[in-house]
DNA sequence: GAAATAGTTTACGTTAACGTAAAGGTAAAG
DNA sequence: CTTTACCTTTACGTTAACGTAAACTATTTC
């Protein structure tokens, strides 16, 4: 029976309170009323939280409204639920592209950082010759 | 000794003539030229596959720019090397938690289609009940 | 009871990453 | 020699995802 402010969220998911707003605008979330003030319940937090991941993976608002929506199918009829397997297939492909990228991304950098140290080691060896000292 | 117009370029990668245009206004590609005519090396055509998988990784085209830029360190002073290992550093924990993220989508999305699957036989289950009939 | 703190709505501003249109140069094909 | 197919530059337009500011309300705190 967890309730959350709105600054509460936005301090614990480092976003700010416009940011929140923004994405209840857009109809990702819809959280209750005390009077005019917004109270996130505990399934609002979690969806919160979807929606962060997706922007760290790229996606857009939409997208994820999306995909969060998804992850209640009771509530869809047979051809939106059609809909939704092929959406999930089409996110999978995205996905497994994604990962394929970032093996590779992955493998670039150690690659970068061994040029680079192997580029400092170089530049340490010309600074000493120069300095004609054998100090480490 | 290969060489590309832009616009062959542009139909290799999916992109508009505009987009890589774009890139080079941004400095991120600087072709030669021929008179007018943009002519790209084999290297211009590996960097523009390097900006489209940073895009693809939700990466802006300035973080792309200095990406791309670690891979040749041996231009780069003492300093800047230093930058650039925590650079390298700095994404490569920002890649580690997309993977993350990733992986945990997938699971997510494999649980959405369980659900899926399941509500679409559960609603196939009433339909039949409804038409009284035992066919498929 | 004045001030500080947290909430609200409304609305214009900003940035990134192109899209789109205008106006024109160049070279091969018919 | 003009149509077709590319190429060019210049420049304004568009969309997403908020930032920022103004103007106001409601509660606690000193």
């Amino acid at each position: 029976m967890a309730e959350y402010s709105i600054s509460q969220l936005a301090k614990e998911f480092d976003v700010t309170t416009r940011t929140i707003r923004h994405y209840e605008e857009l109809g990702l979330l819809s959280p209750a009323r005390r009077g005019q003030t917004r109270i996130y319940s505990a399934a609002d937090r979690i969806r919160l939280k979807l929606i962060l991941r997706g922007k760290r993976l790229g996606l857009t608002l939409d997208d994820s409204r999306d995909i969060i929506d998804m992850y209640e199918p009771g509530k869809a009829n047979v051809n939106q639920l059609k809909k939704l397997i092929d959406a999930i297939q089409a996110q999978r492909t995205k996905l497994n592209q994604q990962l394929d990228d970032i093996t590779n991304l992955l493998n670039d950098l150690n690659q970068a950082e061994t040029d680079c140290i192997q580029s400092l080691k170089s530049n340490a060896l010309k600074s000493n010759s120069l300095k004609t000292n054998g100090q480490k």
